[in-house]
DNA sequence: GTGAAAGCGCTAACAT
DNA sequence: ATGTTAGCGCTTTCAC
C-alpha cells in the first residue's frame, strides 16, 4: 500500500478536497456552494459555508482558471508609468477592472518596441483574457498576431485602424491648440515631440499642427520642428537645451511652439526660461494631454485637454465587452472631442521680436 | 465509441500533446526541451523546437502554476497610482520583476483599508509568490494573515514592523526639514498632511517634525497642524483653502508649513498664493519625496528626496530572496538615509511679520 | 534518452 | 439535491 508519491504538502493551502471532508459533503457540493451554482439545500449550504471558514479555505484561481480554459485576468500596457497622464489612466483603469472582477496585470515598455513585444508575449502566455493597450507601438503584425490568439485588445489614446478603440481626436487638437496660437497673432510656430510620444500620436498630433499652419497660409518649414531622440522627461536629460537654443536664434525665430504632451511641454518652458526668455512673454507654449500639473498656477500651461476618466472608462467598456462577446461583436471604436484649456503660457508674440524680423526680411 | 463529452475545442490553443503529436514524441520529451532540463538527444531537440513553431505553441502559465503549485506572479499594492512617486516606483518594480521572469499584478487602494483588503485577498487567490506594498494601511491582523498564508511580502517605503522592508528614516527627513526651517529662523511651523498619506509614514514624519520643534524648545501647538481628511491632489478638492486661510489669519501665524508629501506641498504653495501671500518671501513650504515636478523652476521646492531607485531597487531584491529561500530567510530590513534637497521655496521669515509678532506677544 | 502514468485543484456534465 | 467522473495542460517521478 506504498500509495503513488505524494509531493510533501509542506505549508499547503487547504483545498476543496478538504472543505468537502470537514462537511461531509463532496467536492461538487462545495464547488456548488463557492460558485453559487446549482441549487444547494439550506443546510448543506450553511454547512459547507462554515466548513470553509473552519479550514480556511481560499479558492484557487489558478486551477478554476486551467479548467474554464479562461481566466478573469487582464494585461494593462502603458509606456511610462512615471508620465502621470499614465499613472492616472492606469489607476482608473485597474478599478473599473477590478469592479469587473478582474485582475490586473501591468506592463511598462518604456516605448521600445521590444520590450512591448515581450511583455505581450508573457500576457500570451498568462493567457489573459484581454489586453488593454495605452501605448502602441503600431505595428501591424503585433495586432494581427494578437487577433490570432484569441484575446480581446482595446487600444486606448491611440486611434489604430482594425481595431477596438477609444481616442480623441488628437489630429483635431493639435488643430486647436495652433489655431489658438495663430489667433494670437504667432507666425512661426515650432514643433517639439519626443520619444515617449507612440509614433502614431505624434504622427497625428504633427498632421493636425501642419494642416492649422497650411489653412492659414503659412508653409511648413523644417527649422522648426524638433523631434528630440531621447524622451525628455522633466529635464531628466537635457539635451533639449540645445536643440532650442539653436531654434530661437534663427534669424526668424519662433515666437511660440506646439508640444506633443504636457511632460515635453513643461521642459521646453524650463529650457526657455533657461535661456533668458520668458513664457509667454517672449515665447508661447501649448502642451498636450491636460495633466494636473498643467492647472497650477505656478505651471499654468495652455494645453489640449484629454478626457481621461471617458478614456478608461470606455476603454474598460469595451474591452469588458470584447471578452464577453468575443469576435463576433462589431468593432467599437470612439473618437472623443478634444478641449482647449486657455492659460498663461500663451500670449500674444512681442511687438519689439516682431519689428525686429520685418527689418531683417526685406534683406533676406 | 461515444467518447466521453469533449468540449468544443474551438478556438483552442495548441497544447504540449499538439506539439509531441507532430514532433513524434511524448509529451514529457517535449517539456522536457521546453524546460531545458534533461539531456535531450540534440536531433530530438530541433524537431521538437520545430514543431513548436510549425503548430503555433505557447506554453500555458496557468496549467503549469498549477502543477508546481505556485506562480511566478507577485502582486504590487500601491495606495495612489496617479502620484508620480508610486508611478516611478511601480516602473521601476515592474522592470526589475520582469527582469526576473516573475509578471506583475497590479492594484491601487486608494488608501481605503477596505480596498486594500479585497485586493490582498484577490492576490491571494491567485496565489501569488509575493506581494510588494508601496502603501499598507498598517493593519497588523493583515500582516498576520498575509505571513500565515506562506505568501512573500516586502514593503517599500513604510517602516514597519517585523516584516521585511526598505524605507529611508522618515522621521530623521522630516526633522532634517525642519531644521532647515529652523536655521532660516523660523519659529512658528506648520504640519500639513492628507489622508492620501500612509498613516504610518504620516506619524514617522510628524515625529520628526515635532523632535526638532522640541529640539529647539519650541512646544506643540495643536493649531498649526493639520490634517486635512480628504486626499489633497493637485487643488483636486480644495477644501485646504479654509484651513489655511485660517491658520495664516492667527495672531502669530506659521511663517512656514512642513507638508507631509510633495503634492500636498505643491497644493499648499498654491493656496497660499491665492491667499496673496507669496513663497517664500511670506511664507516657506518644505515637502517631502522630492517628485520629479518639484525640480522645476517654476516649482522649486525645497523637500527630502526619497531614493527611488535605490527603494525599488532593494525592495525587489529582498522580496525575490524572500521567494526564493521561504521563511527561512532572516528578516531584511533596510533604513536608508534621507537627503534635504534646499531648492526656492524656503527663506528667512519676513522681517515685518516678525516684528508684528514681536509687537503682540507682550500682551499675550 | 524517452515514454507512461499520476496527479496539481478545480469545474461541469451526467447519473443518481 | 448531491455524488461520480472525466478532464483542463502541464510537470515529474519512475520504468524502460
Amino acid at each position: 500500500m506504498s500509495g503513488p508519491r505524494r509531493p510533501p504538502r509542506g505549508q499547503a493551502h487547504p483545498t476543496i478536497h478538504d472543505v468537502a471532508r470537514a462537511a461531509g459533503v463532496s467536492k461538487s457540493t462545495v464547488s456548488n456552494v463557492i460558485r453559487d451554482a446549482e441549487r444547494v439545500a439550506p443546510g448543506t449550504r450553511t454547512r459547507v459555508l462554515e466548513a470553509i471558514v473552519a479550514v480556511g479555505y481560499r479558492p484557487n484561481v489558478v486551477a478554476r482558471s486551467l479548467v474554464r480554459r479562461r481566466t478573469a485576468t487582464v494585461g494593462i500596457v502603458v509606456g511610462d508609468l512615471a508620465n502621470p497622464i499614465y499613472g492616472e489612466l492606469a489607476k482608473l483603469t485597474e478599478q473599473h477592472l477590478s469592479e469587473a472582477g478582474l485582475a490586473t496585470m501591468i506592463c511598462n515598455t518604456d516605448g521600445h518596441a521590444e520590450s512591448e513585444h515581450a511583455r505581450l508575449e508573457m500576457l500570451l502566455e498568462h493567457r489573459v483574457a484581454g489586453i488593454l493597450m495605452l501605448q502602441f507601438s503600431g505595428d501591424p503584425g503585433t495586432l494581427r498576431e494578437l487577433r490570432a490568439q484569441g484575446v480581446a485588445v482595446a487600444i486606448v489614446s491611440c486611434w489604430e485602424e482594425g481595431a477596438d478603440c477609444v481616442a480623441i481626436d488628437e489630429r483635431a487638437g493639435a488643430a486647436l491648440a495652433v489655431s489658438h496660437l495663430l489667433r494670437l497673432g504667432h507666425r512661426r510656430i515650432g514643433y517639439v515631440s519626443s520619444g515617449l510620444v507612440e509614433p502614431k500620436t505624434d504622427a497625428a498630433r504633427f498632421a493636425g499642427y501642419e494642416g492649422a499652419l497650411e489653412a492659414a497660409g503659412i508653409g511648413r518649414e523644417a527649422e522648426l520642428v524638433q523631434r528630440l531622440e531621447h524622451p525628455a522627461y522633466l529635464r531628466s536629460d537635457g539635451n533639449m537645451h540645445a536643440e532650442i537654443e539653436w531654434a530661437l536664434q534663427l534669424d526668424t525665430p519662433p515666437t511660440a511652439f506646439f508640444a506633443s504632451n504636457d511632460l515635453v511641454a513643461v521642459d521646453l518652458i524650463e529650457t526657455i526660461e533657461e535661456l533668458g526668455l520668458s513664457v509667454p512673454h517672449d515665447v508661447s507654449v501649448v502642451g498636450f494631454d491636460d495633466i494636473a500639473m498643467a492647472g497650477l498656477a505656478r505651471v499654468s500651461l495652455t494645453t489640449v485637454a484629454q478626457p481621461r476618466d471617458e478614456l478608461a472608462r470606455l476603454g474598460t467598456e469595451i474591452l469588458l465587452e470584447r471578452i464577453e462577446r468575443g469576435e463576433r461583436a462589431p468593432l467599437r471604436r470612439e473618437l472623443l472631442p478634444p478641449a482647449l484649456v486657455v492659460r498663461g503660457s500663451t500670449a500674444a508674440p512681442p511687438l519689439r521680436r516682431q519689428r525686429h524680423v520685418a527689418h531683417r526680411l526685406p534683406r533676406a
